[in-house]
DNA sequence: TTGAAAGCGCTAACAA
DNA sequence: TTGTTAGCGCTTTCAA
């Protein structure tokens, strides 16, 4: 039932007795302390190198008291995490950034109460250092109970209300939004709508408010306004809408690539060319951008920097739980291809 | 710079003090042994309860040997375990089998021979309990080199070659493929071509071979073939050399659906219609698959499943290391949409 | 600059 | 059934 099986490794005991020297210095060593003598430092090292030696993580973690670890914990339910290649590329910018520490990342699914307890104890109990949340929802007590707590956390994207200390990374929602709008206007539309995400979340609030700034006080303005829930059927249903509010509508602003790919397919059904007719951009530049036909225009983000930004903040709270850190909110771009 | 600042959890010894017992007592009953008289067992829990007790794991790992942790190796830079839902999916699955375990999922990005030695060194140093390898690349020794460090390994999809002994979860490719080209035939498809994957992979070799199973000894045969890259640029240049080659080609298997939406631009390029002239049916049921237009007609694989059964591999390697484990080889199934 | 020694919190072997 | 005890491998005072 034990099961070790496999050969014990050394420990410092072992390299300090092939160095001829303490524990202590060996500790030092591995530590990089400045007060380490030339001359016992190489032997320790040869010695390290020779014996193969690594430090037990376990033993250093009982009584340094830190585990060296981080925690990503997506609060899922939200399909989209999933898709798309941004939680990948999240998981990848987070790695990219961690490399560079000692921290090693734990993953954690935790959509549920109970999930959401778990993630407490582990917190608590000093099992991680600190946790990166994405993809919460609305007033998900998580976050607040865990920086109560005195934990160092971070969350990936704006929570819907302020959480007073937690900072937090996002893309800019609203500039990216307005950008895309002010394109359209550029491009010389004039009837130009938006279908936008649901209202309940922030990056659906956003990209509505960045696209009437983008018309305020323009002619026309911001009237044409359907509501999706940033899925391609209600892109389609919010289409067709907006061709029945107003027939002369040249360009749709989609606060999704979904729903801009369901508002395609409702244009198609109407008869209208894209983007002859009626030009279309998309946000998120996922997958289905590149492959819709014609291929979207779309709003970039920079997720795997976001991924990075992320574990930037989240070591700077573990070192340094005192500061106060500022949100990080990211500038996407404007990746032009077919549809507009 | 110790920075401890949380307040310090109880201690075995102290639920132990707080129920009248000794340490070895509480032990007993926080890991489940059965020769706990009822009394004490109360006694401890109740104080458990009390303190808010909860095991130091590094304290436990550090004389069990053990780590309670299995990682997950993302070997990647081949993108495609990041774009679509696989990944997410995948990880799902895993998290969700070993949540009835005290397994916690780490995870890991590695493509370099740098990472590798990472991960090689955290299983020798005991940091981890087990492997799970996805996205391996051809003929990466990495697999080799943990199963022959005893280490607990399963791989994500059936590697190029024959590593004995290492099992692995994979969706049946050539079964869902060879569906998918029989499904063509009975809708009274008979020019049916394949676009394939790289032949220097599992999927792209197994999936063209089940396409040539289902049409062999059939008229016409398998014999419309042109290579891909699974990336929708080589399928839309594919498209286009088949119709070359037999402008009657009335339907056509693509071994991805990136691959089968670049047939689709092709298709609409030459003018053909979509089902109407030519079928076409992709491979992945991807988020693209659902939003082409049409929505493509695509294999689809049950990757959450995948995950679960990895994990379930992983859990039975790492309790019983020497049983012989066999590959899990789960159904595929076609999803029919608009485009066959 | 170094060594010695005291634990960190826990499990498991042994004795009672 | 229970208590006692010897470590697990490491960091970190404290003295030297």
């Amino acid at each position: 039932m034990t099961s070790t099986g496999r050969a014990r490794r050394p420990t410092l005991e072992q390299v300090a007795a092939e160095a001829g020297v303490s524990r202590g210095t060996v500790s030092r060593v591995v530590n990089g302390s400045l007060e380490v003598s030339p001359r016992a430092l190489k032997a320790v090292q040869e010695a390290i190198r020779k014996l193969g030696y690594v430090p037990n993580q376990a033993a250093r973690s009982l009584v340094t008291r830190r585990s060296d670890t981080v925690l990503l914990v997506v609060s899922e339910s939200e399909a989209r995490v999933f898709s798309e290649p941004f939680f990948g590329s999240l998981v990848r910018g987070i790695s990219q950034e961690l490399s560079a520490t000692p921290l090693q990342l734990n993953l954690m699914m935790a959509s549920t109460a109970r999930q959401h307890d778990r993630v407490e104890q582990l917190v608590r109990n000093g099992h991680v250092d600190g946790v990166v949340l994405i993809s919460l929802h609305g007033d998900d007590p998580l976050p607040r109970n865990l920086a109560a707590a005195g934990s160092p956390v971070v969350l990936g994207g704006r929570p819907i209300s302020d959480l007073g200390g937690v900072p937090y990374v996002d893309a800019d929602n609203l500039a990216g939004a307005k950008s895309a709008t002010e394109y359209l206007h550029r491009q010389g539309r004039r009837r130009i709508a938006t279908i936008t995400g649901p209202q309940d979340m922030a990056p659906g609030i956003d990209r509505l408010e960045g696209y009437r700034r983008a018309l305020r006080g323009r002619r026309g303005g911001a009237r044409l306004v359907a509501q999706g829930d940033f899925g391609q059927a209600s892109g389609e249903v919010a289409m067709r809408e907006l061709l029945a509010a107003d027939p002369a509508v040249d360009a749709v602003f989609a606060a999704s690539d979904l729903m801009a790919a369901g508002a395609l397919r409702a244009l198609r059904a109407a008869g209208r060319r894209v983007p002859d007719d009626v030009a279309v951009i998309g946000f998120d530049d996922s997958a289905v951008a590149q492959h819709t036909d014609p291929a979207l225009t779309s709003v970039s983000q920079p997720v795997q920097r976001m991924g990075r930004e992320l574990a930037r903040l989240l070591v700077a709270r573990i070192r340094e739980p005192g500061t106060v850190l500022d949100p990080v909110v990211l500038p996407t771009e404007l990746v032009v291809r077919e549809s507009a």
